[in-house]
DNA sequence: ACTGAAATAAAGGGTCG
DNA sequence: CGACCCTTTATTTCAGT
């Protein structure tokens, strides 16, 4: 991971289907040399994938909230994992410190698609004790870009 | 949006870099009338970019973090929402519904990082009254792909 | 559906620590 | 020797008629 590899990752984030051409003309790179630091970084692990992000209003999904999920005992945890993975109206699930056990990120068409999630799925899972339900109003901002530090994009 | 714009929404939220040629032979339609419903869905804005996927570890993001943020008073709304545009750590931010303004959701080199992004910056934004952090200690799922429901991607 | 242009992948060779 | 880069060429993909 040098300059150059940082430089290639930001714009790649930039721009997902941006050529091999156009970020070799970018870094004074040839095509080839650049084609190859872009399959060290995938194989490396540091790219994991492509994606089109997609206006999630436009798919009829208009509900997004966060919801904290208090598990009562941590050896409900790992099957409450199993769960959430097969539950494609939770894109985030992460394991949080303090109160709640778990913090959900999800988007369902309305409020009946989110309080069936609720009630008749998250609430069932056993060990869920709790469940505390934040509705987005507005997002102002809802990017996946990593920043990378200036200190790394410095120089060529 | 009929099934066929569903399914390339959904083959390209799955692969960003999927070619025209490998979207058409999944939906049986020839290239070039693929290429000109995706061409519709980026002008539609129903797709809305491209972005490759990168694991924040590698980038010397070990932090993860969703703060809650109040606001004493509607009148900073505007002023906060502008300063949050301009933080590039800061990968989400929603105005909520209940006792908090604002959610976000940042990624920081570490808890240093982190509690200078707390106290030096967003206390200092006019009207934050309170913020209140909750760390990840790890992520289960962390995704973008908007779920397409199975009914809109029935039949061809 | 076909064709010219563009992008990617592959092969061969050179330079520097 | 290995890591890195270059140019050239073959194949695949894309864009426009």
């Amino acid at each position: 991971m040098d300059t150059t590899d940082y430089r290639i990752v930001d714009m790649l984030q930039k721009d997902g289907r941006a050529t091999q051409l156009e970020i070799a003309r970018a870094i004074n790179l040839s095509q080839p040399a650049t084609a190859e630091r872009i399959r060290k970084l995938e194989s490396n692990g540091v790219i994991t994938g492509y994606t089109a992000q997609v206006d999630a209003t436009k798919l009829g999904k208009d509900i997004t909230a966060f919801i904290g999920v208090t598990i009562e005992h941590p050896k409900y945890f790992e099957n409450f994992s199993k769960k959430v993975l097969e539950l494609p109206e939770i894109l985030e699930a992460h394991r949080v410190a303090g109160q709640d056990s778990y913090l959900l990120k999800v988007k369902t068409s309305n409020t009946k698609s989110l309080d069936q999630l609720l009630v008749e799925t998250l609430r069932t899972i056993e060990g869920v004790t709790r469940t505390h339900t934040t509705i987005v109003l507005t997002s102002i901002k809802e990017e996946t870009h990593v920043h990378v530090s200036p200190e790394h994009l410095r120089g060529d």
